[in-house]
DNA sequence: TCTAGACTTGTAACACGTTCTACATCAGGG
DNA sequence: CCCTGATGTAGAACGTGTTACAAGTCTAGA
């Protein structure tokens, strides 16, 4: 966790960052393997446990080619959760989400996904805590995990599986409930807070903003 | 309040994590040195210039007794933070705040800790990612943080510098505001939102919440 | 096929958070 | 007054993220 406070620059080549499509068939696989290898790491030890050596070595590329790929390991973890979102966003598309009303629909997606998130601890911290300490430099993998989050909620609050208009006040309630829903997964990583404290907070949240 | 958790505790001396009040008058100076070359060092080069070398040295204390002092850089920096929000809470209750609403007053006082945070942005950087970045051994510490927060806006939303009760659905309200404004600030520290962006989200949000 | 340049690899080196060691200082009780 | 244990100091040492570098390998185009 060094440096790149302000200047970004480098004497980048070919991949600044290397997004998801693109390149041969081989760098699109050591893409691949490199998350799949963090997951894996982060899953079993967290956070900590993502060693970038490791990685590598897991991955089977070497250390440089991993810094080629990803320039940090912030990056490499926040990479590894906007793919794991864009998944969920993929699937969300399929079909409407069960419940009556959008309060209900919200509470479905969210508390599905918070619970896939607490089946895995030790993954979530890592993911979690490499989002919440990204700086300037990662903005563009941020900005992909928050529109995957805002997508997944404005489809449950319509009920479609296509995003219709989104009204103003619309968009402002579905980032409240980001934040909520965020700030409540730290606290769950933290310990400050239990699943069953997750949940309820989230509901209160979008029962205050929805009525 | 400073205990600690979980964790397997070793051969701790006197100073588990040194709380503000105890000690010897030369320990409490000791801490005030500390984290005045925290701030300092921050206010000038944001988090990756707090070094703890350089913490050290500018305090004038040995970097074994920083680390007696403080377990850990994140300790360091939320335990700074701390200080800063417990002097605002002091300054709080001094009088009531302006404002005829819940909402003006609410919106006064998150303004205004917002430019005051905005005029030092290296660091807000500091604190705050330290902040986000804290684990499970920081709860002590953050917990002192949120404390001053919701009391602060506690306080904002009826008027008055003495709390009366708080309703189970104000207190509910008051973290939501937190939560939103916290993550705010995360979006303007990381380049995101822009100071503007920071104080209409909040509106919205309280606009949203206590109508 | 040959070659230039990009891409990979393996490895060493560096920076900074953190820990460890050996010694100095200080305060209090006999 | 000295002993003793806690506290502080100085500095080395270690681990991990990150960078640097020399050499091998693959690919596209002449």
């Amino acid at each position: 966790m060094t440096s790149v406070s302000t200047e970004p620059r480098d004497t980048d080549g070919p991949t600044p960052a290397t997004p998801p499509t693109g390149g041969s068939a081989a760098q699109r696989e050591r893409r691949r393997r490199i998350l799949d290898a963090t997951i894996a790491l982060a899953a079993e030890g967290g956070f900590d446990a993502v060693q970038m050596r490791a990685v590598a070595e897991h991955a089977e590329v070497a250390l440089g080619t991993l810094y080629r790929y990803f320039p940090s390991k912030i990056h490499l973890l926040v990479s590894a959760l906007a793919r794991e979102f864009t998944k969920d966003v993929e699937r969300s598309a399929v079909r409407a989400t069960p419940g009556d009303t959008a309060h209900e629909r919200i509470m479905y997606v969210l508390n599905r996904r918070t619970r896939a998130l607490q089946k895995q601890p030790k993954l979530t911290e890592a993911l979690v805590r490499a989002f919440m300490f990204a700086d300037q430099s990662v903005t563009g993998e941020i900005h992909e995990v928050g529109t995957s989050l805002t997508t997944v909620i404005a489809r449950a609050m319509h009920g479609t599986p296509t995003l219709g208009e989104v009204t103003e006040e619309e968009a402002a309630i579905i980032r409240i409930i980001s934040d909520v829903w965020l700030s409540a997964l730290i606290s769950w990583v933290t310990g400050r807070m239990d699943a069953e404290d997750v949940e309820k907070s989230i509901d209160v949240a979008v029962r205050l903003l929805l009525r």
